[in-house]
Parts: C-alpha cells; sequence; structure tokens
DNA sequence: TATGATTTGTGCGTATGTATA
DNA sequence: ATATACATACGCACAAATCAT
C-alpha cells in the first residue's frame, strides 16, 4: 500500500464506482471539481483517472468528461493476484490442499510453449527449485490444480505451510516487491493428475495458464502453472486500442 | 496516428527496442539524456516511458534507470486489432474466405455466457446487426473461424468486399475511432461448422474468444466472436500487479 | 452560424523526495 | 557524502472537443 496521493485518490474513486456512489453511465466530476475536492493538483487527479482509465473502469471523452463503465471480476482474470489473495474477495467458501512438494530443476526458458520445464540438475540453465502443487477448491468443487516452481536461488525460503499461505505474499515480506509476470493460456490433455484431482476425463482438453513472474528489478521469482476444467473457465478481460 | 510529441517518442523507442538498437537486457538513456536527445520536457519523456511500461516493453527501477525487457507478438495477444491488421504485420501468407453474410438480431447482453446472442427481432433487448462470417487462413492452413455482429444502428453500411477489408478500418473511416473492447476466452464443443472451417473433430474443445468493441464515446459498435483450434491456440500477455 | 463557457489533452518548468551506486 | 536517476506534486499556458446560448 503506497501512500501516494494519487493513489489514494485512485483507491477513493474505484471505491465509489465498485459500490455505485459514482453510477456505471453517469459522468464522474470534472477534473478540477476533483481537484477542488481533494485540495490537490490537477495533475495528481489526472493521474488517479488515468489509472482507472486503463484497468477500463471509466472512459474518458475529450471535452465531456469522464464516464463510469462498470467493473469485472472473475477467478481467472488479468490481474496478477495469486489464489491466497483472490479467493479472499470471493463470497464462497475456498480451500487448498497440498498434493506435491518436492525438489526439483527447471529451465524457465522451457517453461512457455509445449517443453519439458523439469530437467536434469545437470542440463544447461538448469536452475534448483522447490514445487509446490495445491488442488484449489470452490464451494467444496475443484477448480483448478496449481503447480508453483519457486526458484530457490531468489526465494530461499518457503512459508510453513504452503497450503494455507499466499506465495505472493511470502515472497514480498521475505524478498522483494513483486512486480510482473509473463502469461500464457494453452490448452492441453487431460494427464492422469488432471484426471485425478480436477475430475475431467483423460484425454480431454483443459485449459493451463502458465506464468513467469518477476521482482520489481526484474529478477524471475517463480514459474507457476494452473490447469482448469474447461467447462468453469472463463478468462475475461478489458483491452484498449490506443495509447491515449 | 496522432502527432503528439510523446507518441512520437514512445513510438521510436519502441521501434528501437524491437529492431534491437537497444538490447533487451540493457538500459534505455536516463530521463535527462533522452530529454536533452529529443529535445521536450522531462515529463514528456516520462508519459512515453510509461506507455513502454504498460506494454512491458520495458521496467523502470528506481534510482538506476529503465531496463528494457522485450516484445511479444502473436496471432491471438491482448491488442485490440483486426485479423486483417495482424495479418498485414505477419511474414507468412494470409487469406480470408466470406462464408456467411446475414442480416440478423442480436441481443448484446446475451453475448457472453453461455446464452444464444442472435434472438427473435421483437425480443427484449434485439438490436439490428449484419453477421460476416469469415474463415481465416495463415500459410494456407484455417486458424480460425470469425463471426462479427456489426450494429447496423451504429455502423449502418458496410465495406464492399467485407473478406478482403479491416472492419475495424470501416468502422474507424464511417463513423468513429474504435477506443476498447470487453473480452472473453472461454471453452466449448466444436459444433458442425468449427469441423466443417476448422477441421476439428465433432465434439472436442474449441476455443472461442468473444469482443464487445466500443467507440470513443462508449457506443456498442460490434460483437466479435473467434473461434480457434486449441492444439494451436496460444494467448501471451504481460500482467502487471501494482501501478506504480 | 457563431460565440463563450466548460472540460479534457498536451507540454513546459520547477521543487522536493527517495533509491542507487 | 556526493552525484545520478527516477517519483511525486504543483502551477501555468494553450489546444481541442463539446455544449448551451
Amino acid at each position: 500500500m503506497n501512500d501516494n496521493k494519487y493513489e489514494l485518490i485512485y483507491r477513493d474513486l474505484a471505491n465509489k464506482i465498485a459500490t455505485g456512489i459514482f453510477a456505471v453511465g453517469n459522468y464522474l466530476p470534472s477534473e478540477n471539481d476533483l481537484r477542488r475536492q481533494y485540495a490537490v493538483s490537477r495533475e495528481t487527479i489526472r493521474k488517479a483517472l488515468l489509472a482507472l482509465r486503463n484497468e477500463g473502469k471509466i472512459q474518458k471523452i475529450h471535452g465531456k468528461g469522464s464516464v463510469v463503465l462498470g467493473t469485472r471480476p472473475a477467478l481467472t482474470s488479468p490481474e496478477l493476484k495469486g489464489f491466497t489473495e483472490i479467493a479472499a474477495s470471493l463470497d464462497d467458501p475456498t480451500n487448498s490442499r497440498l498434493v506435491q512438494n518436492d525438489s526439483v530443476y527447471v529451465d524457465p526458458e522451457r517453461f512457455f510453449g509445449r517443453e519439458e520445464t523439469i530437467v536434469r540438475a545437470n542440463a544447461p540453465g538448469a536452475q534448483p527449485a522447490v514445487l509446490i502443487g495445491r488442488l484449489r477448491e470452490v464451494r467444496h468443487q475443484p477448480v483448478s490444480l496449481d503447480r508453483d516452481y519457486v526458484l530457490t536461488d531468489i526465494v530461499p525460503t518457503l512459508p510453513d505451510d504452503p497450503a494455507e499461505t499466499s506465495l505472493y505474499a511470502h515472497v514480498e515480506e521475505t524478498v522483494a516487491p513483486i512486480s510482473y509476470a509473463e502469461r500464457e493460456i494453452t490448452m492441453t490433455q487431460a494427464d492422469w493428475d488432471d484426471h485425478q484431482f480436477l475430475e475431467v476425463q483423460l484425454g480431454t482438453s483443459v485449459v493451463v495458464i502458465r506464468q513467469k513472474v518477476y521482482l520489481t528489478d526484474t529478477r524471475l521469482a517463480l514459474l507457476s502453472e494452473s490447469r482448469l476444467d474447461p467447462r468453469q473457465f472463463h478468462y475475461r478481460e478489458f483491452v484498449r486500442r490506443h495509447l491515449t
């Protein structure tokens, strides 16, 4: 949590949109009104509005004002959050079960695409990692089978109870803030684990979301793979055509 | 194309990153150097860098500089572009075949999720639209079956040859700039058309990307559905954890 | 049609704070 | 400690789009 002015204003406005105080389709107060209300400069207001715009919460219309567009939630969404963090914002009961916890070697270069990520210790590009496999349940139904490869060189420790704790929170507390990720979504054939845990038929398709998660200093901290039942998969995002 | 200073600088820097003049892993010149090189104020430079950062092309590190991260291309990517526009940037030969061209009524409220989009003319929420179905081929292989529902009330005319022309370009020339879209990715069972055109087996899974495409004034201009062979589907995007 | 008021967009300058080396 | 580099914040001027008169 930052205490920047524009971020505080951003959160206040985002909250007022989420709770309907600023209703969808209506205009926000003008930048000059907001400037007076928050007693800041116009540039500070504009930074807050830009952040809302980039997330698709408002649309700025030249000469008119800022229209409230609405809000989009989902379990699998463009936000860079861990399951534990998303679960905290859901009403439904959620559960994580540890199903794997091994020391392995991985080659991050082979994580995207359809190659094998786990390699021999002496393979070129091999890095030591801890593999944590967790089955995620919402409303007591399995929704995803997650495997995180935590790079030991960057993240030397792990939470005491990996099933209960947010990996992201642990990394940010013990190493450095998580900053960004490259994400890949593909489809593949269900394997035995998918069949066992996600209760999908062998050989049918499952959705695979892979992420390379980086710290603020661009160091790669972990690889994560999430396998989902295609019947439950729905991914929503907001995309813009232009910078401005 | 805008002729704003910061956008020109953005494009110049993006181009130098794409062509390797600024190599991955290296630092860009400092904001002060860039300010001198382009003979603009520091804020203008910072706007250009912010745009690069938001697209995952650079990472700004406080007190150090801006590291070049790299570039990510793909046929199905987070950019809001039509197939014709993406095809223009590919080396491979591409082709579009018109397979459908009908007048229908749609209910945009029913476009996301798993409901029927095409409704009766007198249904509540029904809007007139032209359905344009096109089979897209790359390297003479079918890659996607696209259906665009162009809302007649907003876009009254259509290009003369819908198979060859970019719908997006036509909308922007005759109506208003396209600004943003809500996108949904799901999976469903292949139907007869998928089997015929995409050459996938009946009943196996296909990827469905649906988009609601809006103009700068927030009017909904068209609905588009893209159905893809899951074996060829790979979607890559860049996501950030924080605003700053 | 034209004009002025309002609102957002772009650009510049300056000052201060904070992180890095 | 000092210099460098990025981050935040304020203020100002003018351009461009919109709308009511």
